[in-house]
DNA sequence: GGGACTCTCTTGACCGGTACAGTACGCCTG
DNA sequence: CAGGCGTACTGTACCGGTCAAGAGAGTCCC
């Protein structure tokens, strides 16, 4: 590649200049850069140096998306702040499995913040070809915009209406083998720690675990404790399960909704002076890094995060292909590892 | 918000058909919806309400990008995979940090993979108004790309060369400190575990950082130990510290790229029954979350990862508005935690 | 009462490409 | 040698907006 002059009020290069250099139609010198199969290698080659010499890099992507109607760009809605997307292993780890899915197949991923003034709201007004809706509250503006224009759609853990395409995991079956693997082991008391929102019912992961974990848990006739706490900040999921452990007829087991929570448990557990899994089970929920890592090690439920990544990039493509593809639910399943133990000799029974 | 007739075969709403059924011109509907101080309020409403009864949703993305000359989303180059970028816990908190400040500025952010193929190369045909360089060789093909388009551009972690705006951390000065801390202590067989790259010069902080440490080594005649493996996987670190530790002649100190290798190097330590910080001391780089969390919680240095996001986008920002800002380098100071201390008493002396 | 100003809205050009339907020409075929 | 076909290139319309300058009607002020 050579230099080209740059000088500060250069006229700027298009096409057509570098149409008219080569002496042929604007036609010719897009299909040069986009369509090789429509020219002779010859009259390419000319173009192509021409384009060099020029300082053209290529077609300019704005017109390009215009002219073509696609932008090489699939948009993230994420609700709430980002920086909580980054940081959580789970999300993180989806972000990291869809933007590489998204990059094998040739596509950008664009990030969308939820819109904070009305001037300016990203689902409404950045190019997308298409995007995947991720910890959205599904009553949230931005998606209704989303709907509104039309955009290609697909939502991830959560199910916003029948008709848009969704990919979830099989929340409540893993949260059902979860509180299961407990009664199993012989506990009758069971406290539960699960995730705050501002609607509870609009959570679709903390709704469908709780149902999961009753289902196990009513089968047997058990009544679990509950506390639900935010996401942020981390202590207080440590001082909610704190509180729970802290009574004589503190459960002997818990299930939690993730695993940051079920470490928080643990901590709580600890601080109190009680052992894990001796005096307590826990069982947490993703199977993220922290769970095989953590001391003792977390039994909890695992999802193929990669998996849902890809499936989510799949769905997308095929949306935007013009398809409707079924919902997909991919499975969880049980990870037993060294917290969770048959409860204490001393444990009261009811 | 009426909802629309959505017919499959609805012609598209543009800005035309809207003005047709007020009986206004394009320019004024455009108006409408850009520059609301241009028309009556009365018209704007009538314009608007008309605008809802077709189902237009706004001003089309594509084409205002196009006609207005920029996208209102900046773009984010990470060389390699992407998934990296998120599961780093540093890298992760820049991420977040940078979206944040984007979107409180009223743009998106784009993750540009690097190119894999010649087809698609995100570098040069995916729209941004200007781009964040991250975690990049200098001499990948994608900068150049970016240089050729000449689009707004900002180094992180590095310097390209004279004349590119760029933000860094003062990483010589910390691992300096790090290093006379170890020095301080009484320290004089220190060893050094730093990333591999596949070319070492190309890696800013990796030169950076040893520069910093001899420094402060050469200054009192200590000849370091040194290994240096890739981020990935991250046993590698483990296996090179235990190389490094396991000898009779090992070292009372070590200073760390990274507070993940200092925590493999701890491990390490660990598993030959070494102690931290009584038989040997370890010094970490980032103060991540890892570092304070760790047990022992680990002696570290400190960079300010949102301050370094904020920089970024201060810094593209200015180059966007046309402005040359000035290279950022932000500050970096030593924590100390437990992990380190005197060297025991034991330590042969040179 | 007339010139300057303001407020509204319109006009025409332009942003930089791509799609699609031609046209021109050489070559094969019967 | 007419007819058919593939290759290589061109012409025109269109993608859906925004910008900048202009035009017409009130209003203000001396």
């Amino acid at each position: 590649m050579s230099v080209p002059i740059l000088g500060p009020a250069m006229a700027k290069v298009t096409l057509q200049s570098i149409a008219d250099r080569v002496g042929v139609s604007r036609m010719t010198v897009s299909n040069a850069f986009s369509r090789p199969d429509q020219l002779s290698a010859d009259l390419r080659a000319k173009i192509l140096a021409a384009a060099d010499e020029l300082g053209y890099v290529g077609p300019d992507p704005a017109a390009r998306a215009l002219a073509r109607g696609r932008t090489g760009s699939v948009g993230l809605l994420i609700n709430g702040s980002l920086s909580e997307a980054f940081e959580d292993a789970v999300s993180a780890a989806f972000l990291a499995s869809v933007s590489d899915e998204l990059s094998a197949r040739g596509l950008a991923l664009t990030l969308l913040p939820a819109s904070s003034d009305q001037q300016f709201v990203p689902a409404r007004d950045v190019a997308v070809d298409g995007v995947l809706v991720y910890i959205c509250d599904p009553t949230s503006p931005d998606i209704a915009w989303l709907e509104r224009r039309n955009v290609p759609l697909v939502v991830v853990d959560h199910n916003v209406r029948e008709g848009i395409a969704s990919v979830n995991v099989d929340d409540r079956g893993g949260a059902r083998l979860a509180a299961q693997h407990l009664v199993d082991l012989g506990h009758r008391q069971v406290g539960i720690v699960t995730l705050a929102t501002e609607q509870d019912e609009l959570n679709h992961p903390a709704r469908e675990r709780m149902l999961g974990w009753r289902d196990a848990l009513d089968a047997v006739g058990v009544e679990p404790s509950v506390v639900a706490t935010p996401y942020h900040p981390p202590t207080q999921a440590y001082d909610a399960a704190r509180a729970l452990l802290d009574r004589p007829d503190r459960p002997t087991g818990m299930v939690c909704f993730s695993d940051a929570f079920a470490l928080a448990t643990v901590r709580a557990a600890e601080s109190l002076g009680l052992r894990v899994p001796e005096d307590l089970s826990v069982v947490g929920f993703d199977d993220s890094v922290l769970a095989a890592a953590s001391r003792p090690p977390l039994t909890t439920v695992r999802q193929e995060v990669p998996a849902k990544g890809a499936a989510a990039v799949a769905a997308i493509a095929a949306v935007m292909a013009g398809g409707h593809p079924e919902p997909v639910v991919l499975p969880t399943g049980l990870v037993v590892r060294e917290s969770t133990a048959p409860p204490g000799p001393w444990a009261t029974s009811r």
